[in-house]
DNA sequence: TTAAACTTTTAATATTTTGTAAATAATAAA
DNA sequence: TTTATTATTTACAAAATATTAAAAGTTTAA
């Protein structure tokens, strides 16, 4: 599961946030001041800041901005003025969301869940964990080495398997047979490029619903191929 | 520069958003309904949009969902109703942000900002080579190989696109036909020039307005060609 | 070891792009 | 205005490239 640090000095606050998420799953610590929070968010492996502004031993606008020069993960800031909010924004510190207190937990919980499945969205982290490329309705495991279309698993062979898998890694990105060929094959291995198109064709039939009108792989005419996304 | 697709059926709350995101350099489009609003996002090149929920032709939220089965680009939902926040988060359609009607041009062009700039730097967008060639409502995609015309994809063949690639790269440079038959065609021999006007004709039929009155590339009588900016 | 599965090569066919040529239009120079 | 020069446009044939099917090799697994 997730792991949340805390950073927070009126501990009752602390607590509370605590038992709400921990009531979600959550794997929670606490730091009660600025200069100790931030080490922690450097050197922990967590996955979402919650940042008190006001903090005794350090400013939690710099708190907020040497996390985000180390970390890519979301930054939630609590204060208790309203007006910091405007503040945080215009000193581009790079925090993710804003609450001011008071706010209910159940908020606070579901602000979490938002951010942390955005972050996994836009880092593929939940999928690069178990190596599964997601795309257009068409799911590879690259691990289990299956693909599945429209959630039915279709049966590729070792070279369709690869060719299809760097396409779909690589959206919208036009490589010519040479390229492809390099990339699958062995840089050494000398053979002609022409299997690389009946390559394709084996793909686009287990793939595509109408081959001589592909809507995954397209042609492009002189140049090469595309996955189009 | 980012582009911005506004779904949104009430005209004067629409122009009034493109209004204020257009003095912060952002390209804005507009649709008006859920069904084409959907068609444009999928097929179009945007880095955000922005949603009503209430909409003729189509469900607010399942657009969202729709888009978001496709995208991985920031979606600003906006509605009047307040209790729709809840019901928007409880479905999971993987919506970024939320805000309410009525609310302040600046406070969206602010989220707008925030959510750019967060997309940008979880997917990396800003540290790769962006070959994106952008002039005047005419984006090259050079990767891809796609190009926009106003934000609609035309379809270019490799010898258009390499014509029409090398002029918006070097505009207000006039060129001789020799040079760029040299250009694109890369050949020291003197072949038939006449090619390259048969090719600018074809490239003037996808950009241009009306193809007698160019407005981009202009016909430079007696010695060539050149691309205006 | 053999059969099946997979990969590569080959060649015929289909498709798209490109170049050419000829007629027409526009411009500059006489 | 007339003429020579240059550009545009059109249509079509030729060239280039992709698709497809099937045969020939190659590898894999029983």
């Amino acid at each position: 599961m997730s792991r949340i640090l805390i950073i927070e000095d009126e501990e009752a606050i602390a607590d509370l946030e605590k038992d709400y998420l921990e009531l979600s799953e959550f794997e929670v610590e606490i730091e009660n001041a600025g200069d100790t929070g931030l080490a922690r968010a450097l050197e922990g492996d967590f996955d979402l800041v919650i940042l008190d502004l006001m903090l005794p031993g350090a400013d939690g606008f710099e708190v907020c901005k040497k996390i985000r020069e180390e970390k890519n993960i979301p930054i939630l800031m609590v204060s208790a003025k309203k007006d910091d909010i405007d503040k945080i924004r215009g000193l581009g510190l790079g925090a993710d969301d804003y609450m001011t207190k008071p706010f209910s937990p159940s908020e606070l919980v579901a602000r979490v869940k938002a951010h942390l499945t955005r972050y996994d969205r836009l880092t593929g982290t939940h999928n690069k964990e178990n190596d599964i490329v997601e795309i257009r309705g068409i799911r590879i495991d690259k691990t289990a080495r299956r693909v599945y279309i429209d959630g039915e698993e279709k049966n590729f062979t070792t070279k369709e398997f690869d060719l299809l898998t760097f396409l779909a890694e690589n959206p919208n990105h036009v490589y010519t047979k040479e390229e492809l060929f390099r990339e699958i094959w062995d840089m050494d291995s000398i053979g002609d490029i022409a299997t690389v198109t009946v390559h394709i064709k084996k793909i686009r039939e287990k793939i595509e619903f109408d081959t001589a009108k592909p809507q995954y792989i397209e042609t492009i005419w002189g140049v090469g191929y595309r996955f189009k996304v």
